[in-house]
DNA sequence: CCTACCGATCGGTAGG
DNA sequence: CCTACCGATCGGTAGG
């Protein structure tokens, strides 16, 4: 009679770190990022249940029995992806190391920053997407009370700095900072390369100018 | 040695209508039309790869094969709902019906009617997300070609009526006017249930105000 | 439109 | 006793 082995089913840590995980250093954590950085290519290019367990072993490099050394199923492979690969750990330090003396520069630095370090990693948006499409957003609360908080701290840095707003709830505000780059990549995604370069180049500008004053001139 | 039937792979006109398809006469339409119902609700709440043909069979009241009667692939239901059921033939209309003397005016009761249009039927998004998350979008140069046009119509119609734009150039303008609605529904899905409803209540009408006179003060 | 299947592939696990 | 896998196969399901 075989002895049963001990299966390391290791469970993702459900609470996030808002700093991006250490350098693996041993094998196993190696190889962990490995299959994390195959999986997440393959998400973000198929979807979730377009791509196959399979399909994550040869993309890594590795067997298919393998991968259960490290994850215990696929979706505690997506959930370990929004957790310690997710695009909030790139964009909040991008927003907290804004700079500006009025509401105006600081936006314009922050939204900067953001569409900078976005538009190297596209695939953030998708990541997003197969949540809310795929697992219809069941993930997101344990990814908010990690997030929620530094980026009402950043709002707080709205009404800090010099210059007046309009009358509008501080978290509409935020929110609507936030909905701005999904207006944009969103969009962007849906034109694709169907448009001349008019409607597309300077367009994240454009964007912010009209966060900021809106479409319509002063009177 | 069964004989081998003919299969009618019906195929999906590739060029789409504006208006909704007219009502179903015959049994097969009828079928045909309750099979596209049925996989809209399960595409809408499981993705793509996360709906079954059998699921599809069973949630329509008939067997797997019935389905390859009007249907050459799953993936043809899915172009078929894009093209039939697709979220902007509910917005097309609303957009086009707007009314206002200025933009202001003109933006407010466009977007009311969106909303009010989009609110009602959520799957709106979704379909869309399936899009560009499992399709990688490549279904959408087919929509476009017919949607731009009249979308353009309503953009220059900001120009015709009473009230003075900011120098933007008028596509961006109604892209972001676009992208005010996935800002808002994708920002709607991340928050969830979790805010409390000061963020939520009104929030659309903060929205819309943002993008007609920006978030700062006059000065 | 159904029953009965196919080639293949699915997510996951067996013993070694 | 642990880790990091392997080749092979499990029970079921995929699109057609």
């Amino acid at each position: 009679m075989p002895a049963k082995r001990s299966l390391s089913k290791q469970k993702t840590s459900l609470t996030m770190a808002i700093t991006p995980p250490a350098e693996p250093t041993t094998k196993g954590e190696r190889t962990r990022a490995v299959l994390l950085d195959a999986a997440k290519r393959l998400f973000v290019s198929q979807g979730f249940h377009g791509t196959s367990m399979r399909a994550i072993a040869d993309e890594a490099g590795l067997a298919l029995g393998g991968i259960y050394n490290h994850f215990g199923s696929k979706e505690d492979i997506f959930v370990a992806i929004l957790a310690e690969r997710h695009p909030f750990l790139i964009v909040l330090p991008a927003i907290q190391s804004a700079q500006g003396a009025t509401v105006e520069v600081l936006v314009r630095d922050a939204a900067g920053r953001m569409i900078a370090e976005l538009s190297q990693n596209q695939e953030f948006l998708n990541l997003l997407l197969i949540e809310l499409v795929e697992f219809e957003a069941k993930h997101i609360p344990m990814m908010f009370d990690t997030l929620f908080p530094p980026l009402m701290e950043f709002a707080q840095r709205f009404q800090a700095v010099h210059g007046p707003l309009r009358e509008i709830p501080l978290p509409i505000i935020l929110r609507s900072f936030i909905g701005l780059f999904f207006s944009y990549f969103i969009t962007d995604l849906l034109i694709g390369n169907l448009l001349p370069a008019e409607m597309k180049s300077g367009a994240f500008d454009y964007f912010i100018d009209i966060y900021l004053h809106g479409i319509l001139a002063g009177e």
